[in-house]
DNA sequence: CTGTTAGCGCTTTCAG
DNA sequence: CTGAAAGCGCTAACAG
């Protein structure tokens, strides 16, 4: 109840706040004896120094934001994991704000954390985002930005992400080597880079194999569950429904195989589904889904780290710099053993 | 880069701070006039309060911590995504701590949030957690905790969790409905409350039904996973070997799906597998397995609810109070539809 | 209705 | 090596 500060350290020490506060800190100019005393004393009453006088004074905070779409999806857990083991290994805490797809959330939160909360900002982008004026605005602040998996091209920052458009070539093709024809691409939003990466990637398989791309087998999907799951539906629906899938994320992958199982369509008999996907256990226990799985821990520490780096020299603006992590095709055999 | 704060603004319209101030929180004793422009010209030079300040100042930090074992898990990416949910209403931020399940970990994270940084703490804890000092120490320093999922049944506080004796009970009758009577319990820890309560329900369950408990079909699992993997293996490959498997926790059921298929083991053929779980997709995905799905989402507003009432009121002491909330035993046909 | 002032707990000159 | 004092940006008495 009774609070331990740095003022009841002094008088019970009979020693002056400063000569405490540097002793802690282990500064130079204070004397072995001193310190020895002073910690002591700190340990003996579990003083904890209080964050917001000395973040109030020093101008950081030692706190970084995360802003992500949701948190409730693998990736973005395993990302904010590799976030947090970094953080902590930094002594960094961490702020977790979701912006549930909604530009006008992230647009609030953003413009929130110009007030000096953090000294940094994480950042996967929502679907809606295409205004990145709020993001500009911050940077002006002076708090530097990283990007990671949904980032954003016109802003010159670090970014770190998977190699979206190679492993989507890889995906597709393994689809049409599987057979598949008329292949699908299901898209998740106009506005990510993420999603046009996927569809290059889908893309460029499609002309190396000579199968023309047919507009209408990409479905473009929205923020609204049901109506991406009537489009995908309208879609299998087709008399000249599609042998192959090709899902940019998860979400839409699960709604093709709710679809799928509506219209009883076997998979992957009728129609073969591949999709992005962090869904390890997911994928592990069923054997007909083949997934590209991102390396979304490794993600998040490579985002950390560069941030870290960046605020230890007291850099606010981050060098364009892109890293680039590979992404494995998991490929299972009918027993759900990987190849 | 230049800072926009009270004093600016103040000088800006020749007022005083403490009018800019007062005019900013909307006080009664400030002119219309003056609050308006004011208003004005705080939004035009995008004014944001510097929070450590007011932290400082009003010893209050809009803050709270949560600290969960992992969050590459469902059920607490769920939890965090109900618990952010409820505390975006409320205007807090949430800071997130990880402990790794690790005891230590938790004990110096709870440590360091004597410092102030937070007014409150949801937990789930550790599975290692025995010792209990940390969280006393905590609630005598006036910081009030709320428990969710995995909770301290000797500290006074709010608990929310499932209903894990009913759930847990219901799960292992359908087992044994099932035809099974070998029935094996995955064990998650002897210290946590859920582990020992869902082993209760299982236990009554047997008896009910006038089946002997045998204390050897019970694996305690503990926080490695190749030793765990071992433990399961090893009880798979009995003579005498179980023909149904309750598993407390889904990593656990997912040791034994890896085990069934090492060992040639057909699902539910051989061995039925019912588990806690909160992989929805992954349920979604593979027909065979049946899950008890917890309301993870829910448990979280609920947790931050009781959280955010009682530091409304200036509580540090929050009450005794126990909030129990139903799952769902989700049983899927081969089809895969929920039934 | 508005201004002056004291301080939250800490760091950091500047003096000794 | 140690102490005194100023001040980070804000709030809240207390005066007028």
């Amino acid at each position: 109840m009774d609070p331990v500060n740095l003022k009841k350290l002094a008088k019970q020490l009979n020693l002056s706040i400063s000569t405490v506060s540097r002793a802690l800190r282990d500064s130079y100019e204070i004397s072995q004896e001193t310190k020895d005393k002073v910690l002591s004393l700190a340990n003996e009453l579990n003083y904890q120094p209080n964050p917001y006088a000395s973040s109030l004074r020093k101008h950081k905070s030692k706190t970084i934001a995360v802003v992500v779409p949701e948190i409730a999806n693998n990736f973005f857990s395993l990302a904010i994991n590799g976030i947090g083991s970094v953080a902590q290994e930094k002594g960094y805490h961490v702020l977790i704000y979701l912006t549930h797809e909604d530009f006008t959330q992230e647009a609030s939160i953003i413009r929130h954390l110009q007030s000096g909360r953090v000294d940094g900002v994480l950042i996967s982008l929502s679907s809606e985002t295409s205004d990145i004026a709020h993001l500009l605005e911050l940077r002006q602040k002076g708090l530097p930005i990283v990007f990671f998996d949904r980032v954003c091209e016109s802003i010159e920052t670090a970014k770190v992400t998977t190699d979206d458009f190679e492993s989507s070539f890889k995906a597709t093709e393994h689809l049409i080597e599987q057979g598949c024809t008329r292949i699908a691409y299901l898209h998740i939003s106009k506005n990510l880079s993420i999603g046009i990466k996927r569809m290059q990637g889908y893309q460029e398989a499609l002309y190396k194999h000579n199968i023309k791309f047919d507009e209408s087998l990409v479905v473009h999907a929205g923020n609204d569950n049901e109506e991406n799951h009537a489009m995908v539906k309208a879609l299998l629906s087709r008399e000249d429904r599609p042998d192959g899938i090709f899902a940019s994320v998860e979400k839409l992958a699960i709604a093709a195989y709710h679809v799928c199982r509506e219209l009883s369509l076997s998979i992957p008999g009728d129609v073969k589904i591949i999709s992005f996907s962090n869904l390890e256990t997911a994928s592990l226990l069923n054997p007909s889904l083949t997934t590209i799985t991102q390396p979304a821990f490794d993600i998040g520490r490579e985002a950390a780290t560069v941030m870290f780096r960046a605020l230890d020299k007291n850099k606010i603006h981050i060098d364009n710099e892109r890293i680039v992590l590979g992404a494995s095709l998991v490929v299972r055999d009918s027993t759900g053993n990987n190849t």
